[in-house]
Parts: C-alpha cells; structure tokens; sequence
RNA sequence: CGAGGUGUGGCUAAGUUUGGUAUAGCGCUGCGUUCGGGACGCAGAGGUCGCAGGUUCAAAUCCUGUCACCUCGACCA
C-alpha cells in the first residue's frame, strides 16, 4: 500500500513521520479533540462509532460463552486498594484521589479505579457461598483512569474507556482454561473483525500484571514496526481470594479458595487499527468495524434527478437483506449495508478526499452520465480500485467488494507482520536488527530476568510475549548463552 | 519525570531580534455560477496574540512564573 500518491497534502506522510501522521489522521478523521484535561480526550462520532461497533461485537461474544455484564463503583477506598501487595505497588505510582467530598476532606481517601479487581473482589467475597455459586462470570464496560506521564489520543490517555472481564472459579484449571479462552476470543477478534493479526503468547515475570500468576497477551505489529500490546488476558490463582478472603464451600462442605481471571480490551484498539491500516490518505477502516462502509457521492448533484437517484440508491443498500452468512456478517447485525449519502455542496473532489480520511471502504459514485447509463462507479477505499458496475447488481458486487477488502487487509497485514519479524541467533544478530529493522524478533531466552533486563538496556527492546507456537532457534539464550527454555518475540513497543 | 521544540480568529502561519493602529491564506456565513480527484466570483462575520503577574507613556514583541501540545527518553492497556 505503500505506493499510492498521496492524495490529500494536510496529512504528513507516514515515512516522513509516522507520528505525526497518527495525530494528523485522527485528527483529519475527526476521531478525537482534545480537552482541557491532559490525557482525556474528547471522542467525537466518528471515533464512537467504532468503538460502539467493537462493544457490540465483543459483547456479543462473551455472551456467547456466559459471561453476564455488570457495574462496579468508580470510586475505590484507599484499604481495598491497598489488600492485594503486588497489585497495589503496581499501580499506585499512577492513581488519581479522591480527597474531599464538597468542601470536607475525606475520613479516607478514594482512588479513581484504575482496574476493578479489588471491587470485584470485595463484592465475591460476600457474594460467592458455594460451589453452586461458581463460576462467576462478570464484565463490566466502563472507563478507568490512570494517571500517565506521557499521553497519546488512543495509544495512551488518563481515561479510557474498556471492559474488564472478572471471573471466579472453583478451580484452577478451570480459571486457567478461562483465561486462555478469553485470549483466543480476543485474537479471534482482532483477526476476524478488525483485520489485525497478532501474536498469541505469555507474558514474562517482569511484564505481567501487578498481582498476576500468568498474563496472556496479544502481539500487533504497527505500520512503523513498532508493537502495540492489543489485549491481555490474567490467571490470578488465588493470590487474590486469599488477600481478600474469597471462599466458597465445596461438595465435602470444605471452604475454599476461588481462581480468579481477569481479561480486558480497551479503546487503544482503535490506535491500532489506525496503525495498521492506515495510508497516506488517513484512515482505512475493515469493513466489518466500519460505522459507515459505504458513502454514496452524487455527481453533479444540483442536475435533475441525481439526488434522488443517490437517496434511493441508499435506501435500497439500508433496506438489503443478504441470503449468504458472509454478507451477514459483513453488516454484523445482518441488516443490510451502513450507509450515508454526501449531499452537501462540496465539490465531488472534496467529497473523495473527505470519504478517503475517514476511512470509509467504499464510495458509491453516482452522476448524469451514470443514470443515463444505469450504472455507477465503486471504489474501494484501500486500492482505489474503480469498478463500473450496473445498478441491478450493486448489492451483489458490493458484498463482493466489502469481502474482499476485509480479507485482503487481513492478508496485507500479515504480509507485513510476516515481512518485519526476524529471527537472531546471536546477540550481535539481534543488535542489528534491533538497531536497524523495526519489527518483532524471534530470540531464544533462558528464562532470567537479568538478561531481560540486559537486552532492554542494549536494545529498548522489550519482551513482547513467549507465544504459544514455539520454535527452537537455538539451544542457548541470545542474551547470557545459558541453556535456553522459551523462546520470545521481542520488539519496540507503544 | 529528564532533554528539545511550539503556542497569534476554527486551521496553517507572518509579525517578536530593533516595543508604536493585529496581518495573510484556508475554513465559516449569504447570493450566483460550478460539479467524474480538495471549483470560482462578489459580499460579509470572526482574534487582544495560551494564561497570570511585572517593566513601560505604550507589550503579540522585553522580564518572571505557569499551563497545554509535539518529538525523543524512563513508566504503562
């Protein structure tokens, strides 16, 4: 994709620089604004509109597998916070307090949750009895703050909006079969809907959550080659039922501790879609998340009968019910396409360029030349593909079109994930990647944090994930030469 | 939080060195002509120069402080 014109002069390109091509496009987007707040942002339609269609899908899919939605306070008194040891450490370097309520200061002060797991603890620590109360499946959709030093509109921000999924079970296999359930459903997701491949694997001791056993994450890799950890997965064992004393009382009416899971996706995603399939010309949405996927543009839209044309065209893709599953899918709700007509005065031109930066897939160009002709022009969003085609069969070639675009930006993707990860043998190796090819590396690791540590200092690479497909690269670790135990995918990371 | 940079109508900037009536382009509003890759004409509206102090007859311009944003690091979804 890389060698389309640029099209569109407010959007600094992306090799002159990347970052301020991310701020140009969602700003070009009209994604985000900033507000007087540093780190929290303003999310306008545009970028609501995707995340309402990633909320409806994910929760869709929870659902699917039993998981119940719920609502926990914002507000988290400093002792809760404080009963889990690792997990306070973890974050409190970066909670925002609450001191005063009107004009008293507080008997004790509250944070603003940065994370649930201490509320949702406190609640299963009265709620759950037996083991007929397991397992508890809970998610809830709501914002967490998180005071960042550093702050990005998606990427990182002080507020955003997620879910966090907080399960209990009886007993450890369960939790742990739960945990990695949710982190394949989320892979799922980035693959199927939004196009986006990732990396499926572990997280190291040093990169794991504050208070987990085991964290499972996925692995993107941005246009830049830079990584973005895109969900993550918990198994808490029972560290936490212990500090807060979650017990259940088992079929020998003995009392036990419950496992624990957590499991969360956040607004970030929309960075990442950006970031993976954006170009030159701004936003490139998978049809699938796409808000709006097709834009119907009039052409010489002031001539008799042209409008009309445009608006019946759209009430007619609105009104589309598809016999095939796929197109089904392709409209998630299987009612027909999302689509909006350009009927301001803007000069077709304009209208292009505008349909290009929102990332619209598809534009639907319909003129006097065309209705004498019974026809109109298709263009996809990612190839600027035009295609004529007559107006019985736009529905048809337009679920052909809006497939194909997805799962070719999907194989796009992965090309380019294929084409930027790179295996080092030696430490050498590995250095030059580092230094000069962005991308993922494949390295062996015997397992020591030490070397970790060594490798991020040398390189400002960090480990990304131990992925569950493993291959042997070598039989000693690329840092210390030790008898190596895993093997990691290492980058630079968001 | 450390280093560097930038703040002037909605946006992009000129003006700051050498204090002296706030400028331009784009966008916006109205009317008309246009319309297949960011059209054009005419007429209009809109800023007190990030914010707060200070120096001065006079501050966008000099001084002090402060805030925000961007880039690069350290910390994180």
């Amino acid at each position: 994709m890389a060698e389309e014109k640029k099209l569109v002069e407010s959007i600094t390109s992306m090799e002159e620089d990347f970052a301020q091509w991310y701020t140009d496009v969602v700003r070009k987007a009209e994604l985000v604004d900033y507000s007087n707040v540093k780190g929290c942002m303003v999310i306008k339609p545009a970028g609501y509109a995707i995340w309402e269609n990633i909320q409806k899908e994910l929760d869709r899919r929870f659902k699917e597998t039993g998981v119940e939605n719920v609502y926990m306070p914002m507000l988290i008194p400093e002792s809760l916070l404080q009963k889990e040891k690792d997990h306070v450490e973890g974050f409190a370097p970066e909670v925002a307090w609450v001191t005063h309520g009107g004009l008293e200061p507080l008997q004790e002060r509250m944070c603003i949750r940065p994370t649930s797991e201490t509320l949702f603890c406190d609640f299963y620590a009265n709620d759950i009895q037996s083991y007929r109360d397991l397992p508890r499946l809970y998610n809830q959709w709501c914002s967490v703050m998180r005071w960042e030093k550093t702050t990005r509109p998606f990427l990182r921000s002080r507020e955003f909006l997620w879910q966090e999924g907080h399960t209990a079970h009886a007993t450890e296999e369960e939790a742990e079969a739960r945990t990695e359930q949710m982190l394949h459903l989320y892979a799922d997701f980035c693959e199927e809907v939004l196009a986006m491949p990732v990396i499926r694997g572990r997280k190291t001791d040093k990169e794991k959550f504050a208070g987990a056993n085991a964290t499972y994450t996925i692995e993107a890799l941005m246009h830049d080659g830079k990584a973005l950890q895109s969900g993550t997965s918990h198994n808490f064992g029972d560290g936490f039922a212990k500090a807060f004393e979650i017990q259940y009382t088992d079929k020998d009416n003995k009392l036990q501790y419950v496992h624990q899971t957590s499991w969360g996706m956040t607004t970030r995603l929309i960075g990442a879609i950006i970031m993976v399939h954006g170009d030159d010309s701004g936003l490139v949405l998978p049809p699938r998340i796409a808000p709006v996927q097709v834009m119907v543009i009039p052409i010489q839209q002031k001539k008799e009968g042209v409008l009309e044309k445009a608006y019946e065209l759209r009430d007619r893709l609105k009104a589309f019910r598809s016999g095939t599953a796929e197109a089904g899918a392709m409209a998630m709700a299987g009612s027909g396409f999302r689509v909006k007509v350009d009927d301001t005065d803007k000069s077709p031109g304009w209208k292009f360029s505008e349909q290009e930066m929102r990332g619209i897939p598809v534009r639907v160009e319909i003129g006097p030349k065309d209705i004498a002709n019974g026809q109109c022009v298709i263009v996809r969003r990612d190839t600027r593909e035009k295609l004529v085609v007559s107006l019985e069969e736009l529905e048809e070639k337009l679920v052909e079109v809006l497939e194909t675009m997805q799962s070719e930006m999907l194989e796009r993707a992965r090309k380019h994930q294929q084409a930027h990860t790179y295996t080092a043998a030696t430490y050498k190796e590995f250095q030059d990647i580092a230094e000069h090819k962005p991308g993922f590396i494949k390295a062996m690791w015997c397992g020591d944090a030490a070397c970790e540590e060594k490798i991020k200092e040398d390189t400002t690479c960090t480990s990304r994930c131990m992925p569950f497909a493993q291959e042997e690269i070598a039989e000693t670790c690329i840092c210390c030469g030790k008898k190596a135990k895993t093997m990691v995918v290492w980058g630079k990371a968001y």
